[in-house]
RNA sequence: GGCUCUAUCGUCUAUCGGCUAGGACAUAUCCUUUUCAAGGAUAGAAGCAGGGUUCGACUCCCUGUAGAGUCACCA
């Protein structure tokens, strides 16, 4: 019989889940997946003095949000019986040991217990690495508990794979160095040895580990989010760091990943966090994402003052425009402030080049779009209005200055979108506005 | 410092002994275009160093170098 693949997420709930966090919780999600196995959630909660309740409640939730669904949920601060009765065996047999101390630090007791190390040499095998070996003299007796209700990361984990049948440890490298104790722990309780795959890490533009204290908010995954970037195109940046298909295709939905994953070929190697390509990811998944979930998304992003009907004349313009939706407001400061009013701008740039016929162009199209009826201003209707006497004249002639006269910017979008979103009387307005000051 | 891991364009990476070293992001230029953006095209840009092994090494081995991780009564 060959025993279903079980994987697990473990965080400890001290933070906001971690962008390191996403990729080892997407890998053991993909692998569990593609093997139709069991993807459980566990949350490290044994150091009670750091641990926060709110903190487990963000990480179910961020996690929930990519849409990475686990089978089942556990928590440790939920099983201190357990470790209880394994502690208990492990001093009866000898394999560890309550231990007298001088407390070095606040907090820390005159008593706790320490595994009795064989000190051995550890060999064993990474998925993603091959062998590794270790000489675990130099650990020494290592702490397991600080008492025997208060177990340690070490030994609840050990405890924890072997209960739950983990058959696959998929964590990321830095905690390579923790699988030998890890398994001295599993060989003194009579546990199976699970499998370990260690991922490499997720690196800051300096290539050190990302963490909170030293690269502040922008590791965690709440940031992104917040931003208005989208859970596929997270899943799918972050994927890429340190695996690849092998072939040529980058965009990979949840279910994609899940059939061509492959953890034989994940990377040795620590990948940069590349802000860059992110926002061309999460730029594809906005340009793939329907319009009308862009435009309830986008509202989201929207400053008060702009109006349902013009939210929604802006959508096409902004899905086209953005990278990441909180880039919206100031778009609208910007490039785009022009919506609200009209900008000021220098009259003799209303004329396209050394072009002296402006006034006559202006004239004319205030008459060709005076004829569509207001009900019906749209960005087809204009161009089709205006097109053919542009084509005559000269369409820089003619649409750079239309264009200019509404926007009063030397780059905007063009005049037909702007006439459509300004809407009928404005547009003539401002074109007015344009031809008496020229 | 000990232990461990790692090492191809600026970044993410392909190559599992045959390479004119491929792709993507970013950058630059050009085209398209009323401007911007988008789109299209093109360009520049890499095998850490030194030894082996081999007909042939980016690929295998060794040494060095560099970087990272870890050395808690955190996880």
């Amino acid at each position: 019989m060959s025993s279903k693949v079980i994987t697990r997420f473990a965080p400890s709930p001290t933070g906001f889940l971690h962008i390191g966090g996403v990729r080892t919780a997407l890998f053991s999600y993909l692998y569990a997946r593609q093997n139709k196995g069991i993807f459980a959630l566990r949350i490290e909660d044994t150091d009670k003095a750091r641990n926060k309740e709110e903190w487990t409640k963000g990480l179910v939730d961020d996690l929930a949000w990519l849409g990475l669904k686990h089978d089942n949920f556990s928590k440790q601060s939920d099983r201190t019986e357990i470790y209880k009765g394994y502690l208990k065996k492990l001093i009866d047999s000898g394999h560890a040991y309550v231990s007298k101390e001088i407390p070095k630090e606040e907090g820390e007791r005159d008593e706790v217990i320490r595994f009795k190390n064989p000190n051995k040499k550890i060999i064993f095998t990474d998925l993603i690495r091959g062998e590794v070996t270790m000489d675990t003299t130099d650990l020494g007796d290592f702490v397991i508990a600080r008492s025997i209700d208060e177990p340690i990361f070490h030994l609840a984990v050990v405890i924890d794979d072997f209960e739950m049948g983990i058959t696959h440890v998929i964590r990321a490298e830095e905690h390579i160095s923790n699988t030998p104790r890890q398994i001295l722990i599993q060989e003194a309780i009579g546990a199976t040895r699970p499998l370990y795959a260690h991922l490499p890490l997720v690196l800051a533009t300096d290539k050190s580990k990302l963490s909170k204290r030293k690269h502040g908010e922008t590791v965690s995954l709440t940031y992104y989010r917040n931003l208005g970037y989208l859970p596929e195109a997270l899943l799918n940046f972050v994927a890429m760091l340190g695996w690849n298909p092998g072939t040529e295709q980058e965009i990979f939905s949840l279910a994609e990943l899940v059939k061509e994953f492959d953890l034989s070929k994940v990377q040795k190697s620590g990948a940069i966090f590349n802000i860059e390509k992110l926002n061309w990811f999460n730029k594809k998944y906005i340009e793939m994402m329907d319009e009308k979930i862009f435009a309830e998304t986008m509202k989201l992003f929207l400053p008060a003052d702009v109006s349902d009907v013009t939210a929604m004349k802006l959508a096409p313009l902004l899905k086209e425009k953005i990278s990441f939706f909180a880039q919206i407001p100031e778009l609208l400061k910007n490039e785009l402030s022009f919506v609200d009013a009209v900008v000021p701008y220098e009259r003799e740039k209303l004329n396209w080049k050394q072009e002296k016929n402006t006034k006559e162009y202006i004239k004319k199209v205030i008459d060709l779009i005076g004829y569509i009826p207001e009900k019906n201003f749209t960005k087809e209707k204009v161009k089709e209005a205006v097109w053919l006497y542009a084509e005559e004249k000269g369409r820089g002639n003619v649409l750079w200055p239309m264009r200019y006269a509404l926007s009063g910017m030397e780059k905007s979008p063009d005049p037909f979108i702007i006439a459509e979103i300004l809407g009928k009387e404005e547009t003539i307005k401002r074109l007015t506005a344009a031809y008496e000051a020229i």
